[in-house]
DNA sequence: TTTATTGCTGACCGTAAAGACAACTTTATA
DNA sequence: TATAAAGTTGTCTTTACGGTCAGCAATAAA
């Protein structure tokens, strides 16, 4: 076990607390009005610190955005590892896929606001990110899911449009969860609203693959 | 039929075309940079006039912007009343419901980007409009939907939340393109992909429903 | 043809925002 | 305890942007 030598002083524990309220914060003003439209000052406020103390920490604010934006791609790496999801039946595996990323929709509604903003805005920085990490994956993943109809596992489906469906349908439920507070006529979203979504979604899903459960 | 009377002068014709014009540029900025992050010079540049001139026909930015979102609600307004949908029966309703969903992520894609950013960003312009309008609507859809599995028309699935899926999951043609791009590996999304996705959704869609077509 | 209306432009203003910089304070290390 | 490093703040500069305004140009109406 190589330890590295950063000592944990006062403050370097400070350091760490300040820089992820700060990323917080970031990530609040990001998901609310995307990159050109946050401000530093504005971050800095809500961090409860000075802008030029803002700036200390993070010296630009490409360099804090493109953190937050690392942050909610590290927990959707982490958690959303298909190949590696437990189950033993596709529809296991699809089934706690779909149930991961809702909660994670449930848990970084901010993070998933951001990368909306930024992808709706044609992914200035993250477009080399997708094309070297996330379709990699995404072949990956395409072909497991073909493999499965091709044994017969599940229905004869489109796989590329399936995940984009599941994306989408799980996103959703951070990124217009106003639309849906206003509709569903709550101030906001519940624990009991995000189970029925994701009882509701996980079912549209596994009728999707076709009702091959009891085979 | 009374005839308003405009007069349909050299110049009123070329203000039409031209505010129709600047409408097509809004479009095209708040798109890609939601409303605070785009600026009224880009917009007058990619209409090919001076910001002054701009700011003559659109006297300020959010009155452009309410212009820009009104176009997009207007259209799905008249292209998605569900109840007067043609079809006989649920699924005939809800797949031309969804096909024409595609359809509009198709031809509007920024209108659809820029109503993306403006969710996101919790709606500050059209809370209101979510309130009066959307959710009325909304209602009587989600009141029909049940009525079906009343009847036993389709399966017992959660309404509420079949629409949000769908939604989400035809939007995602739009706003999430650029993602789609990569990871199909073309510049973009052509004819054909939109063909395939139209399939894949409506299927997924109408397995959601229940096989009961053949009943 | 004259007059009124509409369209358009250049010069300008105020504000907000990013970030540079120097000075000062607090904390850590030798 | 003395010195170095890290943290913090106030001041200032530059730039971008939304918007005003006065005046000129083109077009329509009388």
């Amino acid at each position: 076990m190589t330890e590295k030598k950063v000592r944990r002083t006062r403050q370097s524990v400070n350091r760490e607390v300040l820089e992820s309220r700060i990323l917080r914060s970031a990530e609040i003003v990001f998901a609310s009005k995307g990159f050109s439209g946050a401000s530093m000052e504005r971050i800095a406020e809500i961090s409860k610190i000075s802008k030029q103390n803002l700036i200390y920490y993070f010296p630009n604010k490409d360099l804090l955005y493109k953190r937050v934006l690392k942050e909610i791609l590290d927990i959707w790496i982490e958690k959303l590892s298909f190949i590696e999801l437990n189950g033993n039946t596709p529809q296991d595996i699809i089934g706690n896929y779909v149930r991961e990323k809702m909660r994670i929709s449930r848990l970084h509604p901010n993070g998933s606001k951001v990368f909306a903003h930024e992808i709706i805005s044609g992914a200035p920085v993250l477009k080399s990110y997708l094309v070297s990490h996330l379709k990699p994956q995404f072949d990956r993943d395409v072909d497991v899911v073909k493999s499965w109809i091709n044994k017969g596992l599940i229905d004869d489906i489109d796989p590329e449009h399936l995940f984009f469906t599941i994306w989408a349908a799980t996103q959703t439920y951070a990124d217009f969860s106003v639309q849906m507070e206003v509709l569903l006529g709550k101030k906001s979203l519940e624990e009991d609203d995000y189970e029925r979504a994701e009882l509701a979604v996980t079912d549209f899903v596994m009728r999707a693959l076709g009702a091959k459960k009891n085979i």
